[in-house]
DNA sequence: TTTAGCACTCATCTCTTTCGAGTGCCAACA
DNA sequence: TGTTGGCACTCGAAAGAGATGAGTGCTAAA
């Protein structure tokens, strides 16, 4: 059977009726296209073959079809008609990012959040740390009697700072024994090799001081930590309960795409560009409702990102993948550009 | 019409009753109860009476009467046996903040997840900074070629820290330059002092250095707002879809509690203890099919924050109540030891 | 004051009927 | 050979009709 392209056109129109109205597609309805134009009799009998072809589904017999996952993933490869964004549209996308000097920290949460408002789907955002990156710097600065603060700055440019109260009154000279001890120990290390142990071994080089300067260096591991782990950040869940294919299965999808641990994987393995997962291409049974369009995104030339939406697997997909694709690319320079070392600047 | 002993009683079933099945409470139901053990006719007297008193409500003729707004205040204000907390249950609480070293900034969003998942609820957590806290200390610390960390540490022994990038080399001098022009300008002043308008005046002094110097200024005005608004964290929002009485309401009530500005005003000015919001009893309309519980908490001698509980009306007072009064104490017990100022020391 | 009795109400459940959108298939047609 | 009109059929959704039963209000007697 030929997958002619009256077949496309049929199909293409199912999907993209089905993404509208959320109701099965009827032959007379198809038949009053006008890039179809033929009679129901003839839509029905095409139906029928892309049935066959395992293109289209049947809720029930007395009903219209419905695409199969393997007709969604046919409209996305081969037969959607991405549309280009508009220039008001990447203004509306840019307005988002229109932060002067954002907070590295605060910039993902921020983006994942405005990117379910803007496609009403909720979303998640999360960074990964490359293996070789390693502790570039370590700082312990007094700032009060008790009160110090822990800095360290990671090879890719990442910096994490940390308040550590402590029980004892901290003097200059303190702090510059701890500081060469910590920069000598830790730094040029990689952020993987700082594990628990390291920093007991690390601790017990210590001796008799081990127990006083203990939170520092539970401190910094727990800084090193931080941005080994890099950024976990979902946004608008609630959008979830505004479609209906939800209503009892919303609770069960906020709680699963909590987890770090489960979605993680799923979402920071994928070449550049839009990935999209249909139902059940899914490797989580619980997403099997559901799409999950992932962009991955870089920063600056080694580090990466990954943004994604999570919505009905009746989702506009010739909308929101290039808008998603937008918005990565954005996010990306401008995540590129709140880490970027100015090392052009070190001889200058 | 008397409020008597037995119309106490009948009400106090009927409250405990409709809390644990959800349905209206009959007469027949009532009656079997040992404390009451009175025919289901004698009991239909009272509940008229009852009803007549505005303590009761009727969802339709044929059911059974479930309590109103009065009746669950008449309950919660003078009916209610509270259940004091358990030993294990104690440890239950205890065991949730069982941190070693927590970070300010982490623990009250940590606990209003806890308090969610413990309650079963959806959970609020908010601080809020007086208006005669001043900044104390300000500090800048080169930490990398580009960048620094700027700190400020509020006269409540708040510190927050933000990484700033430049697009210039940061010197030792220019360090200590701008170190001691911004301590002179801001240190002393009150949080509230300090709006957009002082920090372009402050900017302005700068001359022709106003524009290199602008990040940091804006940096410190930032963080002092940050300290100033204090904080805002939910905790288990999904907890509402849950109750069946939020079956399409949950996404309004879920927009509602994000925002500060709603909610903030109405859970922060409370006296200390748990406050009980009923249903209708709540200011704002979107919440009249809910209760709230507010408990204030105080951190160390001046700073307050505030931890409440958003559920169905018909939500387990006697047993929430005093769990959340004694998590309140526990958190803020853990707060002012985190921020406490360790003051003794300063001569030491 | 309490209680048994009784008629009444009304949400809920179940069963049936009706309705209609949509289908599959066949025969006729271009 | 592909297209179309016709027609019987299917089946979910909506509407209607009882039946059920929990619960009520009221009255009169204990």
């Amino acid at each position: 059977m030929r997958f002619d392209d009256r077949k496309k056109r049929i199909l293409s129109a199912i999907v993209e009726t089905y993404i509208r109205t959320g109701e099965p597609v009827g032959s007379k309805t198809l038949s009053e296209f006008p890039e179809i134009s033929v009679s129901p009799a003839t839509v029905r009998n095409e139906m029928a073959a892309l049935f066959e072809m395992g293109l289209l589904e049947q809720p029930h017999t007395s009903a219209g079809r419905v695409p199969s996952h393997l007709g969604y993933r046919a409209y996305i490869d081969s037969l959607m008609r991405v549309k280009p964004l508009t220039e008001d549209e990447k203004d509306g996308i840019d307005a988002l990012f229109n932060i002067s000097d954002p907070d590295p920290d605060k910039l993902l949460a921020d983006s994942a959040e405005a990117l379910a408002e803007y496609t009403g789907c909720a979303t998640v955002a999360m960074t990964t740390t490359p293996s070789y990156v390693t502790v570039e710097h370590i700082d312990i600065v007094p700032a009060d009697a008790t009160t110090v603060v822990l800095l360290v700055i990671a090879s890719n440019g990442v910096v994490k700072s940390k308040v550590c109260r402590l029980g004892f009154r901290v003097n200059t000279g303190i702090a510059d024994f701890f500081r060469k001890f910590a920069k000598d120990r830790f730094c040029g290390h990689t952020l993987k090799d700082i594990s628990a142990e390291f920093v007991n071994a690390v601790s017990i080089q210590l001796g008799e001081y081990s127990g006083v300067f203990n939170p520092l260096i539970v401190g910094i591991y727990e800084l090193c930590k931080e941005v080994y782990d890099g950024q976990y950040y979902l946004g608008g869940q609630e959008k979830l309960l505004t479609y209906n294919e939800y209503s009892d299965r919303a609770l069960e999808i906020m709680k699963l795409i909590s987890k770090r641990d489960k979605l993680g994987p799923v979402i920071g393995n994928n070449p550049s560009g839009v990935t999209v997962f249909i139902g059940k291409e899914n490797s989580l049974s619980q997403l099997s409702g559901s799409s999950l369009l992932v962009a991955r995104f870089n920063i600056g030339e080694n580090d990466c990102g990954t943004i994604g939406l999570i919505g009905p697997v009746r989702m506009d997909y010739s909308r929101l993948i290039p808008h998603l694709e937008y918005f990565a690319e954005k996010l990306g320079t401008l995540l590129s550009i709140t880490y970027q070392r100015k090392t052009g600047d070190e001889n200058g």
